[in-house]
This record gives C-alpha cells, sequence and structure tokens, in this order.
DNA sequence: CCGAAATACTTGAGCGTTCAATTGTATGGC
DNA sequence: GCCATACAATTGAACGCTCAAGTATTTCGG
C-alpha cells in the first residue's frame, strides 16, 4: 500500500465535527422516537416507508433496498412489528419465496401519533439550525457520498396515493 | 402543541439522503474496521483519544466527553478493551473515585496498524468525493448541529506532544 | 463534623444489529 | 425434465449500546 495521506487540519476538524453531530444526532432522534412511541428509528423509518408505498405494501426485499437495511435486520424488525401488529405479512401469490409487508390500521396509526414528535425533533437539531443554502449543501454532500456508498440507489418515486405524506 | 410544520420538499430530499448516507457511512467503517483490525469505530475513537492526549492517559470522565459518550458505554468499552491488553485503567491517587484510563504500547500498535486503511476508507466514503468547499462546508452543518445538540461542547486542545498524530 | 447531595464509575438486563448458516423456492443450461 | 445456481427470506449467536440501578467516594451546607 502506498504511503498514507493522512487528514489536514481541515479535513481533520470538518471530520471530528461530522463524527460528534452524527453520533449525537442520532441519539437525540432516537431517544425521543423510542421515549414518545417506543420505536426505534429504524422501525420508525420502515412504517414510514411502507405509509408511501401504494397500498401499503412492499415486498421484504424491495422495503430493505430502499432502507438500505439488510435483509436480516429488516426479517428481525419485521418479527417485532408484527408482533405487535403494525404490520403484516404474507406470501406473495406466484412466487412462494418473496414475502409482502403490509402496514396495518394500528401501524398506521401509531406512525401518524409518533410523526409529529419526530419531525419537530428533526427541525430542532437540524433544519432550524441551517440556512436554506445549508441544506442544498448537505444534500449535496449526502448524495455525493451515496454515489460511492450506494452506486446502485434506485430511489423509486411512487405518486404518493394515500401515504399519509412527507412525514419524515 | 402548535400545528405540525411538515418537511417541504427540499427539506424531505436533504434530510432522506442524509440519514441513508450517514447509515452507509456508518456501516462502511465499522466493517472495514472490524474486519482489518478487530475494532468497532467506537473502539478505535477510544484509543485513538488516548493517543493524543498528554503521557496518553485520561480519566473516564474526560475520555466520555471528548467522545460524547455515555459513561456507561465507555466503561463497557474500557473493560474489553483493558481485557485485550489495550488499555490499562487505575485509580488516580487522590481521589479515590477516579479511574484513569493509559493506552498501553500494545493498543498503541493497534491503532497504528489500524490506522492507514481507516484514514484510506474514509478518504474513500467521504473526502475523495468532496470538493475543498464542500469539507469547509460540511464543517459548518455539523458544528450547527452540534451547538443545538452538545451546546457545552467544548474541544480541548492539547499541543499532540507525541500521539501519533492525525489518523482519524 | 455530620448527613445529604454530588461525583465517578460500574453493573446487568434488554434490545437491535451483524454475520454466517439455513431453508425453501424459482430459473437457466443442456 | 433435471440439476446447479441464484434468489428470498429467516434464524441464532455474538456483541455493543442504552437505561436504570447500584457502589464507592468526596464535597458542602448548617
Amino acid at each position: 500500500m502506498a504511503e498514507t495521506r493522512w487528514l489536514d487540519d481541515g479535513e481533520q476538524q470538518a471530520w471530528r465535527a461530522f463524527l460528534m453531530a452524527v453520533n449525537l444526532l442520532d441519539g437525540a432522534l432516537d431517544r425521543q422516537l423510542r421515549h414518545d412511541s417506543g420505536l426505534p428509528h429504524a422501525y420508525y423509518q420502515i412504517l414510514a416507508m411502507l405509509s408511501e408505498a401504494p397500498k401499503r405494501e412492499l415486498t421484504m426485499t424491495a422495503l430493505a433496498r430502499l432502507l438500505r437495511s439488510s435483509p436480516s435486520r429488516l426479517s428481525h424488525a419485521a418479527a417485532r412489528l408484527e408482533g405487535e401488529g403494525m404490520i403484516r405479512r404474507f406470501k406473495r401469490p406466484g412466487d412462494r419465496r418473496t414475502t409482502i409487508v403490509e402496514l396495518t390500521p394500528a401501524g398506521l396509526k401509531v406512525l401518524e401519533a409518533a410523526a409529529p414528535g419526530h419531525v419537530h425533533e428533526v427541525r430542532r437539531v437540524l433544519f432550524d439550525t441551517l440556512s436554506r443554502e445549508q441544506v442544498a449543501q448537505l444534500r449535496e454532500i449526502s448524495e455525493s457520498m451515496l454515489s460511492v456508498l450506494d452506486p446502485q440507489g434506485e430511489e423509486p418515486r411512487y405518486p404518493d396515493p394515500d401515504g399519509i405524506g412527507s412525514q419524515d
């Protein structure tokens, strides 16, 4: 391997600040959601994603792909969420490998109850502190990272027929 | 609570991209470090922080503060790292509540061995994809978040007497 | 000084994530 | 049609993190 090119001062400071911020951000969101709704952030995202899908259902694989989650992680999560009645799982007729996950009315209720507090927290720790310009910058930076971290990154766009909308 | 102000399109897209990116970034760093050195990213950060401290030692509380880690988390981590001989813990003479953590030569070796691969990965997924300007933007955005997430945020500056430098 | 409160850290249970292995099902080559 | 391969999802163990509770020590008010 070639000689390591260490981070210069600017990079170092950006990196450290970024790491700390992300670390704390994640903790804050998770804590707020867990406290107010009993859901970890990752589980909230599952419900949110389902709520926007046509018929509020997706295959496990599609859902995992959208959330950039491993199949295993999703499977474990689905087990809990199904046990609590927030989602339902059933095999797709015609391909018995495929499992379809559907958001139940109970799950939708939980999501809708959790959404306002969550959005409030996202605003508090992120958007309220950033200018409109910084939001655009953050988006470009994030997409830049995604181009490396997830080159295949498709982001299927639904017409959002009757999901509850921009709750995340 | 007042009517919820949902995220507008720009915010929504920035937020989603940011979430995915951070999620994948964290996974990538953790995977690389675990694979190449057996250390989770959080543990690597502990060693890195210690390596920069005077005499390569800090109290548990100071270390936790610097890493924005809970005392509990650090305590668990220290137990494992000590068990593997990478750090050493001892009581401070004069205040028997206080525990001092010291990076051992063995711990420093592990850190130095892990550093190049880690920095390479950080470059690959972050700095290589960003312009110099974007790095500055990311830093400001991060510090903006920190002002809310960690208002007390002191960042003690050591003269870096003989830590191995900018390995993180 | 004495007891209450603060400080410093540790512990154990519960939980989500990861990784590797496993099961079951569909498909493509021949 | 058959078998190897790919695909879809699940499982269980290991492990790090969180939270709440606990231990030990020090400080501080009256």
